[in-house]
DNA sequence: TAGTATT
């Protein structure tokens, strides 16, 4: 079916709309294609914007790779496609990250400088939108031996002019190095700048996992919404990615079209409850973060914020919930804009699109793997608290009790987990956490036949 | 001084 030296590329610039059957006509003309698929997020099933391509034979992906690359775009897209080899498919290490350039340096001349210790296969200054360089490059040799070759004579060999110090020159970083960057980045945007701040890993994961679950849930509203709601979904996603502060800085509001509504958003008045649950089997989507066991989670409780019901009212906020505040008042925000930009776009079908909301059954875990939650917000319903428990595990099911007559929140739920860590974690983090003017109490569920003592 | 994306 395919040959055992095939390659494997990777397609990018693919506009978003555009599905693997759409695709399959462009790169169907170099040769029978083995293998494409769309990239999509693990979570929010959002189409990245790229896709891997295998054909049968090798000598088709290089044919698609000349004629291709970089040759035409994609409507909507304003770069050219990409087509070359994926990642998977080099050997080795090979891409140099380049600092403290000068700003003057163009591609060309950064090329110049690296060309004697070997074949260029990508050279590129980074440049900001209006087209300044950011003073650093990315140089991918086409062998490890040749980029080690570059970093041993060019590293600190030299200050160009411009540039507050010598030369930088070391292997790019992988992408879980890129992920810690991004964490420190968000720590210093939170204003974590002191040793102990800085033993919050728990704290970056929880709010990027947290992060990944809002822009999800926008992500799945919008389908029923505009356009402009849907790229805000996407822009949120991505503001999700690299800076969870600007994404609480940055309300939904300045999409929406100013049409003399001033009603201020607040979660009690418009809650998001209604969103259906389309993340993944069930409803549910699994998050990788679990924090349950890990020193980090530990220090994050260990530095005098642990946030504890008894706690006086004047204690230091902690960060964790200021941030998940700013969350609120940004879900909270969703509806609003729901209600003014729906009417510009008189095509779209109005709320009563939306399928009704899955009612699961509750569902019980393991012994140990259930908690209940009370002093849950009056507006919090099944799908906020999935929400708020997913970073923890696999949550198997979320329940708010309501009230048979009235249809409203008793104010306490349970969540499942389908292990016993996940529901110690979602303790250890969420109870005595404080939402509005509340503190959640969040504890193993008694067992049915558990003596009551009270 | 870290890109437009890499299962």
């Amino acid at each position: 079916m395919k040959e055992p030296d095939a390659i494997k590329l990777f397609i990018g610039q693919i506009p978003r709309n555009l599905e693997e059957k759409d695709l399959k006509p462009i790169f169907e003309q170099f040769g029978k294609i083995y293998e494409l698929t769309v990239i999509k997020d693990k979570y929010t099933g959002m189409h990245k914007g790229c896709a891997f391509l295998t054909y049968c034979a090798r000598e088709s992906a290089l044919k698609a790779q000349s004629a291709l690359h970089e040759q035409k775009t994609l409507p909507g897209m304003n770069r050219p496609i990409q087509v070359k080899p994926a990642d998977s498919e080099s050997r080795g290490d090979r891409k140099l990250f380049v600092g403290m350039l000068g700003k003057q340096q163009t591609d060309e001349d950064v090329r110049k400088m690296f060309e004697p210790f070997g074949s260029i296969d990508e050279c590129t200054v980074l440049r900001g939108p209006d087209g300044t360089s950011k003073g650093c490059a990315f140089v991918k040799f086409q062998t490890h031996a040749e980029a080690q070759a570059a970093i041993n004579a060019l590293h600190g060999s030299r200050t160009l002019p411009g540039a507050s110090s010598s030369l930088v020159v070391k292997f790019a970083d992988t992408e879980k190095e890129r992920g810690l960057r991004r964490m420190q980045q968000v720590a210093n945007q939170l204003g974590m700048f002191s040793p102990i701040a800085l033993q919050f890993g728990a704290y970056s994961a929880y709010t990027q996992a947290l992060m990944q679950q809002q822009a999800a849930l926008v992500a799945a509203h919008s389908a029923y919404l505009s356009p402009m709601a849907t790229m805000a979904a996407v822009q949120m996603q991505q503001m999700a990615a690299i800076n969870p502060s600007a994404l609480i800085a940055t309300p939904i509001t300045p999409i929406t079209p100013s049409s003399g509504t001033s009603t201020p958003p607040t979660i009690a008045a418009t809650p998001v409850s209604a969103i259906p649950a389309t993340l993944g089997v069930n409803g549910y989507s699994p998050v990788p973060t679990q924090p349950a066991g890990q020193p980090a989670s530990d220090a994050l409780y260990t530095n005098g914020v642990h946030p504890y019901p008894a706690q006086s009212p004047a204690a230091p906020v902690d960060p964790l919930q200021q941030a998940y505040a700013g969350m609120q008042h940004y879900t909270a925000a969703y509806p609003a804009a729901y209600g003014l930009v729906s009417p510009a776009f008189p095509q779209q079908p109005a709320i009563i699109a939306q399928p009704p909301p899955q009612q699961q059954q509750q569902r019980e875990g393991p012994e140990g793997c259930n908690i209940f939650i009370y002093h849950l917000p009056q507006e919090f319903t099944d799908a906020e608290i999935l929400q708020m428990f997913l970073p923890f595990g696999n949550v198997i099911s979320a329940k708010v009790f309501v009230d048979r007559a009235t249809n409203q929140s008793k104010c306490f739920g349970f969540v499942s987990f389908d292990n016993p860590a996940s529901a110690q974690a979602a303790i250890q983090a969420m109870n005595g956490f404080q939402i509005g003017m509340k503190r959640l109490k969040v504890q193993l569920k008694r067992p049915k036949d558990a003596n009551r003592p009270y």
